[in-house]
Order: structure tokens, then sequence, then C-alpha cells
DNA sequence: CCATCTTTGTGCACGCGTTCACAAAGACAT
DNA sequence: ATGTCTTTGTGAACGCGTGCACAAAGATGG
């Protein structure tokens, strides 16, 4: 069952934390629209405010991947657009594929927001043999048994995993074994994968349940001061509310 | 534009760190499928394989929950589920809005594993006239001007937004204006909101972006592993994966 | 050419999270 | 009852990420 591998606290990648690869899409998307208006350049102060993040962060973050900043000036938008894409492997063209082409599969397959920016939807991967030929998203799906070969051909290296949880593990197994080497998971079940492999996950459950836990904390806190002060009106007062460190990162590590 | 708040970081709960926060839905997975196959006991050990985790990570996420162990034996897992839903505020029943039944929402709305654990979709929301009183998923379709009063009179705290990015910001608004106090964001925008609100958003778009990232490091690598060592067949050799910090806590947080 | 003003880049300190390692607690056998 | 063996609970050390605060850099104006 545990294949028994020792976690390695991730390696920082080439100087660059891995916090600051989080945030740098998210650099990417306030750069994109501003270059959308023309803005020639932006203040750290400007940038920061835009995606949400404290300024002295946002240049330390820049500082990592060398100093494209003017004193007294700011950045070049266009010029950190390039740089930060280039950073990420944006300029490249990533094929994807998606398994999986159920209500989620076929969402994500509708999304637009893949080819934006570098990611191609390679092909469309579903068991369900009914399925086969039907068009998605304008892209015909193909039966599972042509997985391996689609992944070799395409030189797909990104997998996305929309299968029930029950499948997950197998269809990954068999993504693995045919060359990708990153994962995009949305089912709710721990990847087992080599090393070597990154696996990322989007996990809706456990998103609503850390609400939950805030949310109950916030009624928790009002009911107290409620009673602890005379009865005055239901009203909340959450005295410190925290919308969760930024510091993003969600992953999955293996046993 | 920017409501010029200062960020707080995180204010530790009632004692329970925010990363064991996001850990508690993982082992309440793991323990949930243990309670189905009636295994009274588990030892941190094999616990935290099923979920991924470093054992002693583990123990001490539970320590802060109080001490539900037995030595020399592991964990009662019945117990343990029922401490960890409590913890969680899943024994009681959370109402959840969802709005922008586009492909994303109507996947969303048709997920089952909604239900499953406390959450129960109360309506679905959509600015397009011509779905309303549709059914999707059992559901009807209502209109956005029903939000306000769907959200008072159900007593709904928690919110997904499914809409495109452009409508993000004021549908949040008028959320939270209606006394929605938990927002869970798939549009790709920053969301601005009041202290007191929790929001959480899952970027599809970013987390392909990292992948890229790494997947460039690991090519890059090689690569220079290739060139260094004589002409050897490419082989794919990454000689040290990360992936990534299991440590969760994917959340905005606002300017 | 010098002064002033803006904004970057970063040294530093601090706090959170992770992990190791081990003492103590309890189960179980004798 | 006593000893042994397993597994918890946690003290302590360490490393990463964050944010403050400021010196240096450069632009701009006189
Ligand atoms: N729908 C959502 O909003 C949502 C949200 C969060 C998580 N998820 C998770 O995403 C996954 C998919 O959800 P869904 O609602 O689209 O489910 P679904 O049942 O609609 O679709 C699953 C698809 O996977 C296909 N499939 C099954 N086994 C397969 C295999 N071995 N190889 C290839 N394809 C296979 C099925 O034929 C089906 O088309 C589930 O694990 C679910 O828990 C879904
Ligand atoms: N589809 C995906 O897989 C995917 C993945 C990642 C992110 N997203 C994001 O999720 C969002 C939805 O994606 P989608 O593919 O479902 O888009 P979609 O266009 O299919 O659906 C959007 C829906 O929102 C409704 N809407 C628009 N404005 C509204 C408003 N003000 N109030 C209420 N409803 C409104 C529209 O009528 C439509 O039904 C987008 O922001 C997209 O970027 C989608």
């Amino acid at each position: 069952m545990a294949t028994g591998r020792t976690h390695r606290p991730a390696t920082r990648s080439r100087g660059i934390p891995e916090a600051t690869v989080a945030r740098l899409p998210l650099y990417l998307r306030a750069l994109t629209a501003l270059s959308e208006r023309s803005v020639p350049t932006v203040s750290s102060e400007e940038l920061a405010a835009a995606a949400g993040v404290n300024s002295a962060k946002l240049r330390k973050d820049f500082s990592y991947l060398g100093s494209y900043g003017t004193r007294g000036v700011g950045y070049d938008v266009e010029y950190l657009v390039y740089q930060i894409s280039r950073e990420l492997g944006l300029t490249q063209d990533w094929p994807v594929v998606i398994v999986g082409i159920g209500n989620l599969g076929a969402a994500l397959a509708n999304y637009g927001g893949f080819a934006s920016r570098g990611f191609r939807v390679a092909a469309l991967i579903d068991a369900d043999a009914g399925m086969a030929g039907k068009p998605v998203a304008g892209i015909p799906v193909q039966h599972t048994d042509e997985l391996e070969k689609i992944i070799q051909d395409d030189g797909v290296s990104i997998g996305v995993i929309a299968t029930p949880a029950g499948a997950a593990q197998q269809v990954c197994d068999r993504l693995v074994a045919a060359g990708v080497t990153s994962i995009l998971n949305f089912a709710p079940t721990v990847l087992n994968v080599p090393e070597g492999v990154d696996v990322r996950k989007v996990d809706l459950s456990i998103e609503l349940q850390i609400l939950a836990f805030h949310e109950q904390r916030k009624a928790g806190e009002e009911a107290a001061a409620d009673t602890v002060v005379p009865p005055v009106a239901a009203r909340k007062q959450p005295h410190s509310t925290d919308q969760g460190p930024d510091g993003d990162v969600p992953a999955v590590m293996q046993a």
C-alpha cells in the first residue's frame, strides 16, 4: 500500500521559493490587464494592490527573477509580462489531456481560459465507449485505450484527472507510465506517484469544509459575545477575520 | 478601488493553526473510508500514510483537538470522525448558494460530494432570465433578482461564485451585503471583501501555470544533465522532485 | 551639476509550520 | 504485579515566508 517514500521538503527550485512561484500567475494576470489598457509602467504598490498582496512581498518576489524595476519609476509592464511568462514556461506550448469527460471534465474542456495561456487541450479521454467520437467543446472524445498512444505521440506532460475517485489512482498510474510528469487532480483522493512527478489537487469539498470551520467559529464568537454582553440584538461581529494566508501552494504529497 | 485594508496574518482561530484546519478534511476523508470498512482503530502511522502526510504532523494536528488517542493502540476511528466533524462544523447543515449556472456552475450543482457532508445546495442563481425556472440537477434556477431574498430567507452564509470574472466582484458585493460571510470563488479575479468575510479561491489557470513552471524546470535540468553528461539517451531524471509542500491553504487576500 | 523626491531592492527580525526524537502512557503477556 | 512492547503526545530545533524599515538608485527639476 504505502510506497514508503520519504517526502522531500520542497527543494527550492532554482532560488525561486515555492510561495513566489504560486504568486507569479497572480502578478501575470494583473499585468496582462494593465497591458491591455496600455499602461506602460506600474509601481510595486499599485501592482500589489491589484494582485492583492503586500508590496514588499511583491518586490521580493520580483527580486528572485532579477532586477527588472527602475527606482523612482516602477516596473515596465510589457517587459515584466514577458519575464514572468518566460519564468513560468508559458512561452512554450503545453499540450494537456483531460481524462474523465463527465460534468466537470466537460466544463473544463469548455473553459476558455485554458488555451489563452500556453495550454492546449490535446485530447479528451473517457472510459465510456459510448462517448467515443462525440465532440465536446469541438474536440472528439477518445477512448481510454488510446491514452498511452496519445500521450506519447503528442508529447503530453500534463494530465488532468476528472474521473470518479475510484478510478483516479489507476488513471494516474497509466498517465505516469505513459510519460506524464505533472498531474492536476480533481478527484477527491490522495494520489500515489513516483518521485519526479508533480501532483496538484483541486478539492471543492475540502475548500467548503475549511469555510465551514471559519463560519462556525464566527458564529461561536458571535454567540459568546451575545451572552457575555447584555441582550443586544444579534449582530455578526467577528473580532478577527482571517481570509486565510495567501501563500497558496495546495498540493498533495504521498505516503 | 482598493479598500486599503491591512492584511492580518491569519489569526490563529482557537489554538488550531490554519495549516491544521486545512488538513482536517483530509484526515476525515481517510477516516470515513476506514469507518466504512468497519476498522475500529488506526495508528497515526497508518492514517498518515492514507492521508499522505507525516505521522508526527498528524499527531500534532490531533493534539490541537485534544488527546483522543490511546498509546500503544492508536485512535478510535468512529470517535475521531465525530470529533473532526464537530470541529469543522459539519454536524450542522450549511445551506449554500451557487451563483452563475454555466458550464462550471452546472457541474458543481450536479456534484454529489456536496450534499454528502453537511452542505446543501439551497439555490442556483443566474442572471440569464432565459434560465429561470429551468431545473439543473433537480433544482430550478432562480434569477439574480431573488438573490437577496433567498439568502436572507434560508439563512445562507456560504456562497459559491461561478460567474465570468467580470461579474464576480459585483456578485460578491451583493452576496456579502445580503449576509454571506464565506465565499468560494471560481472566477479568476481577486475579490475585495470587507473584514469578517472569508474568501477562498479555486483557480485552474494558476494551478496549471505552477505545474508548467515545474515542468519547465524538470526539462531544463534534464537538458543540462544531457549536455554535461556525454550523449546518453535522453531520459528524464530530475534529481530532486518536489511535489510541492502539502501545507495547502489556498486562499486570497485583498488589497 | 546639485538637490530633491520617488520607488526599488534587501537586511533583518519574527512567527508559523514541519520534523526529529524521546519520554511517558498504556496495552498485553507472564 | 511486573516487565516488555507499542504508540502517543510534545519539547526543541530548524527553515521558510512575511513584512518592516531603510539605504541606495535613479529620475526629474532648477
Ligand atoms: N462536478 C463537480 O463540480 C466536482 C467538483 C469537485 C470534484 N469533483 C470530482 O471530479 C470528478 C468528476 O466529477 P464529475 O461530476 O464530472 O463526475 P461524472 O460522473 O459526471 O464524470 C466522470 C467521468 O469519468 C469517466 N470515467 C470513469 N472511469 C474512468 C476511467 N477509468 N478512465 C477514464 N474515464 C473514466 C466516466 O465515464 C464519466 O464520464 C469526481 O471525482 C468528482 O468527485 C467534481
Ligand atoms: N469551466 C471551467 O472549467 C472553469 C475552470 C476554471 C475557472 N472557471 C471560471 O468559472 C467561471 C464560470 O465558468 P463557466 O465556464 O461556467 O462560464 P459560463 O459562461 O459557462 O457560465 C457563466 C454563467 O454565469 C452567468 N452570469 C453572468 N453574469 C452573471 C451575474 N452577474 N450574476 C449571475 N450569473 C451571471 C451566465 O448567465 C452564465 O450562465 C468563469 O469565471 C471561469 O473563468 C471555469
